[in-house]
DNA sequence: TTGGTAATAGTAGTAATGCTATCATTTAAA
DNA sequence: TTTAAATGATAGCATTACTACTATTACCAA
């Protein structure tokens, strides 16, 4: 019998900690569910309420808005890829296979069966690749920014630009390739499913492989390692 | 006394050529303006009347929502951008030489002076940077896709490809390295005014030199090409 | 077991948004 | 100069994004 895992969120993301409680739980469970079916933009705390059969009002309990939804979704997201990472990383020490093995879980974190029973991994996967450039762009970047909001995923490209000046400390971009790499590893799959003459790569049902390919090409090349 | 430049654009974009009247010069210039200042999630089509002075039923005359009238406007960058390359690559033949081109018209084309004088350049081009993903990450994508509303993007990607293929034509990926150049001179700008610690570049005011030397460096390493 | 508090439900209402429709009036092209 | 096209003016309506208030239930501690 599996425990849950309970990853640790800003809690500034949130009124009340929807880990806490059943309706919590279920409120992130049903707006993976609905985002995934309507499109980010097209959802509403009342189409939500309805659909888990609970009132609006609760709902805005949990949270401000639906932005700081989305907000919670991705940082979860992206807290639970550096929770693999991590996990995966343990016991290597040559730095380039802690490369290889940093690029293979940002490809595939989705795919680790340790997540909660009421997180659809595969769901909120998808909903990162297509909503999540929807959760920075905004007029309150900064003063998100500025309690922290975003260091699930800064902390994330932290991690790759230390293994990237252990590599090659003369490579003058990290934070830029730390970055590029993170946002490539959601748009190629994008333009895979959407615009396919924009990517080289395929993503065939949840096989990422040629994703991982790329990425460690690209960052092989950038970092000036031989291809292994 | 200079002539505006017209750019043909996808007539799926508006249901009234905003180009050929007054009105619809002044919903774009307005539009530009509002957007910059509101961010795009704030501006509705009652405050753009408001703005412009005029009703809100004469914009929706031009424009069926705000998505399409973001999606005009992008449209009408990466047009641009298509255009300024074009001229400015005229009597290069050398592929290199081609490159180094194209990747400054990127970086910089809204720094050109020939722009109608209804766009503020600058202004859009700062639109296209912080809401631009906006445009495609809908429900909506594969239908808008289909009657070419992103064909100016995927043009320009289509021509760095071009040159990819023959300066490297063993170069494995150069659908994603294009459309990865292209995100990057987006994001990177916004990563350096809004969250530093995910880039090396410093934009300062309309100097894109230190991006311009971030694309050429990671063009020409992937492309395996020595350094000029 | 009782009492109190946290969680949720229920209801209601308001200002703003995203449109659409109709008809009058102005503008500009033939 | 006529006529069609473009715009204005006004109005309205369903939905959205909240907020407020009160009532009820669940649970934990004394």
């Amino acid at each position: 019998m599996a425990v849950d895992v309970q990853l640790v969120l800003n809690d500034k993301l949130y009124l009340r900690d929807p880990q806490h409680t059943t309706l919590g739980k279920k409120i992130i469970e049903h707006s993976i569910v609905l985002i995934e079916k309507l499109g980010f933009d097209d959802l509403t705390f009342r189409k939500l309420a309805q659909h888990i059969n609970c009132t609006e009002a609760s709902i805005y309990r949990y949270f401000e808005n639906k932005h700081l939804l989305l907000l919670y979704l991705v940082s979860w997201y992206w807290e639970w890829v550096n929770y693999i990472l991590d996990i995966k990383s343990q016991n290597i020490f040559d730095p380039i296979t802690k490369l290889e093995t940093a690029i293979d879980s940002i490809a595939d974190a989705s795919l680790d069966d340790y997540t909660p029973s009421y997180i659809e991994m595969k769901l909120l996967h998808h909903i990162v690749i297509t909503e999540s450039t929807k959760a920075y762009h905004t007029k309150g970047v900064d003063k998100e920014n500025q309690v922290g909001l975003f260091l699930p995923y800064k902390n994330l490209a932290a991690k790759l630009v230390f293994l990237f000046e252990e590599i090659s400390p003369d490579y003058p971009y990290p934070r830029l390739l730390a970055s590029t790499l993170l946002d490539m590893a959601n748009a190629q799959v994008f333009y895979a499913q959407h615009l396919k003459k924009l990517t080289d790569i395929e993503v065939d049902g949840e096989d990422y492989s040629q994703l991982k390919r790329a990425m460690k090409h690209t960052a092989f090349a950038l970092l000036d390692i031989e291809e292994l």
